[in-house]
DNA sequence: AGGCAGGTGGCCA
DNA sequence: TGGCCACCTGCC
């Protein structure tokens, strides 16, 4: 392997290790894994095959590459959000009235948003239904292994759609899709037809963006507002699932609301910057809940 | 050993 | 609208 050399991230992040690992493996992307050997993490997005540590003092995140060079580090920057004023979202969070959001807050601070290449993340969010992530995980590897560029030995990136459209359903069951095939296939073939579907979406405004994912098989308003928050930081996208259910219901007394509702009450109380919101909630909610 | 998991879509009232 | 169910697969 030929790694090119350490350097600090541009805005200098400096999390815990706790809001490390749930930004990296918290169920945001499916392709990190810390190396207990070498006391790192490794990861991929797009086509960069790269390695995160932590200064174990000031809890600095430097990174490296195979075979970076200085556009690899902008990707980098890009994708770690260097450039996205966190402080100002999470002052703009109502944390000031709301004790759990504030809890939540406390337990993991300078958690991000990874800003995901917009495709791959559509496709890891297909295959994340009734999985957890272990199970995605290995759903992406498959996919990555049998229909992606090889980026470095043996590392695969995760396949384009027009790569996945390659594919007929019965192979993409045997990547362990399951019942997922089948819409993966059929969305891989629409999105091939309309070259142009996913840069609108991107484009979009979040109402927008989102009724053109609804019409995607396999898409609902869960996996279309992760794709959304995680792949195009749309930070109104406030993704309800099992875990916000769980929260909403225990710390809130929403009992019994529909989906719908309470993703209107995320929007609603956290504002513009629900999704983040939801991060901290669905983070704190999964490791002390 | 059987139920259930970061859901969705179809069908029914 | 609201409730119920099938759907792959692997893990507890």
């Amino acid at each position: 392997m030929k790694w090119s050399t350490w350097k600090l991230l541009d805005d200098n992040w400096a999390p815990t290790p706790r809001s490390l690992q749930e930004t990296l493996d918290g169920g945001q992307a499916f392709r990190w894994k810390f190396l207990e050997d070498e006391n790192l993490w490794q990861g991929i997005f797009g086509s960069h095959l790269c390695q995160l540590k932590q200064d174990s003092v000031n809890n600095k995140v430097s990174i490296r590459g195979y075979q970076w060079k200085a556009k690899d580090y902008n990707a980098a920057n890009q994708y770690f959000g260097c450039k996205i004023p966190w402080t100002q979202i999470d002052d703009s969070l109502p944390w000031r009235s709301d004790a759990h959001l504030k809890a939540c807050m406390d337990s993991f601070p300078e958690l991000r948003i990874l800003r995901q290449p917009f495709a791959e993340t559509l496709l890891a969010f297909m295959c994340s239904a009734t999985k957890r992530i272990p199970q995605i995980k290995v759903m992406c590897q498959n996919l990555a292994t049998e229909l992606g560029n090889e980026i470095a030995p043996n590392t695969h990136a995760l396949p384009t759609w027009e790569q996945v459209a390659q594919a007929d359903e019965t192979s993409l069951r045997k990547l362990a899709l399951g019942f997922r095939a089948k819409n993966i296939k059929k969305t891989a073939d629409i999105i091939a037809a309309t070259p142009d579907l996913l840069q609108q979406v991107e484009d979009a405004p979040y109402d927008e963006a989102k009724e053109l994912l609804l019409q995607l098989p396999g898409v609902g308003e869960k996996i279309a507002d992760c794709a959304l928050l995680f792949g195009t930081t749309k930070q109104e996208a406030f993704p309800v699932d099992t875990w916000v259910i769980k929260v909403l219901s225990r710390r809130y007394g929403l009992d019994a609301w529909s989906n719908t509702q309470l993703s209107a009450f995320g929007r609603i109380h956290f504002g513009k910057n629900a999704g983040f919101a939801q991060q901290y909630l669905f983070s704190w909610e999964r490791a002390f809940g």
